[in-house]
DNA sequence: ATGGGCACCTGGCTGC
DNA sequence: TGCAGCCAGGTGCCCA
């Protein structure tokens, strides 16, 4: 999916046209997604307001007067804000019924995406107690990535990967923050310098900032939340350009396998 | 505790 | 045209 900056770019259109709004009923199509959506939520979420729209890493949350529904976009979700009621279409998943008339529609081909309902605090949720800082505040900073690593056999790139250490970054920034740090996806955490730490820090909030300015990257099914998809795609420097030359040294931009996801480095630029 | 691999699912593209 | 194979913004879980 979505990665972060899709993520944000969503939470601030639904923010806009659905904070304040009330809620009149939720209409699940099809229930299959990662995990089986809760046949009581429609009964439960019916008839209240949204108070809030928040991000925790990649999960949106919806704060409503007496719970919170926490939704993940998965691989290939959206969540389009459509004026009315239209009719549904191949892959929309649920729709969220305003009482202004609106409608929140959630569309996921693979259906990796998930809801859930909680009523206690969504900090404590299972799927959220454990993960990281988020990468664009305070708390992700170079003392703590220096400090996270140290033991870590594992590559620069699967630490980036794991949420429990960094949140937010997904496939795309994972490749695109080393190589604005120049540093190899290869490396071993450990082998990082306290400077390495903090450039890469640097890096991180760089490239989630920048794409979060474009709306979002693109690259198949996202689209905000008015439809439109995201514009980043084109200023990536590394990602899907394999064989291309490097935009800052003109190297051949090579692709590994990590952790059976695809990375892209430049050879030259990245140590 | 850490790391590696698998699973979930649909669809688009490539090459025979 | 058809079909097999590979690839795709994530991440929880199981096993060594």
């Amino acid at each position: 999916m979505p990665e972060l900056p899709e993520v944000e770019s969503t939470r601030r259109g639904i923010e806009r046209e659905a904070a304040g709004k009330r809620i009149q009923a939720l209409h699940i199509h099809d229930h299959r997604l990662r995990w089986p959506v809760d046949r009581h939520m429609p009964a439960e979420v019916s008839g209240q307001q949204i108070i809030a729209v928040e991000r925790r890493a990649k999960y949106l949350l919806l704060r409503l007067e007496r719970g919170t529904m926490i939704l993940h976009l998965g691989m290939s979700g959206s969540l389009r804000i459509l004026p009315g009621r239209s009719p549904r279409l191949k892959h929309d998943q649920f729709d969220l019924l305003l009482e202004s008339g609106d409608t929140l529609r959630f569309n996921d081909p693979r259906r990796f995406g998930s809801l859930h309902y909680t009523s206690e605090d969504p900090a404590q949720h299972k799927l959220l107690r454990s993960l990281a800082p988020e990468p664009l505040e305070p708390g992700f900073d170079a003392d703590y990535l220096h400090r996270i690593t140290r033991k870590r056999r594992a590559a620069i790139k699967q630490v980036l990967m794991n949420g429990r250490l960094v949140t937010g970054v997904g496939n795309i920034y994972a490749s695109e923050a080393l190589f604005r740090a120049r540093i190899s996806p290869r490396r071993g955490a450990r082998r990082l310098s306290r400077a390495d730490c903090a450039r890469l820090v640097r890096s991180v909030r760089a490239a989630l900032n920048a794409a979060i300015r474009a709306g979002g990257t693109t690259l198949r099914d996202y689209v905000g939340t008015d439809g439109n998809p995201g514009y980043f795609r084109q200023r990536l420097y590394i990602y899907e350009r394999a064989g291309r030359p490097c935009r800052v040294c003109g190297s051949e931009v090579r692709r590994i396998t990590q952790g059976q996801r695809s990375t892209y480095y430049c050879p030259s630029c990245q140590v």
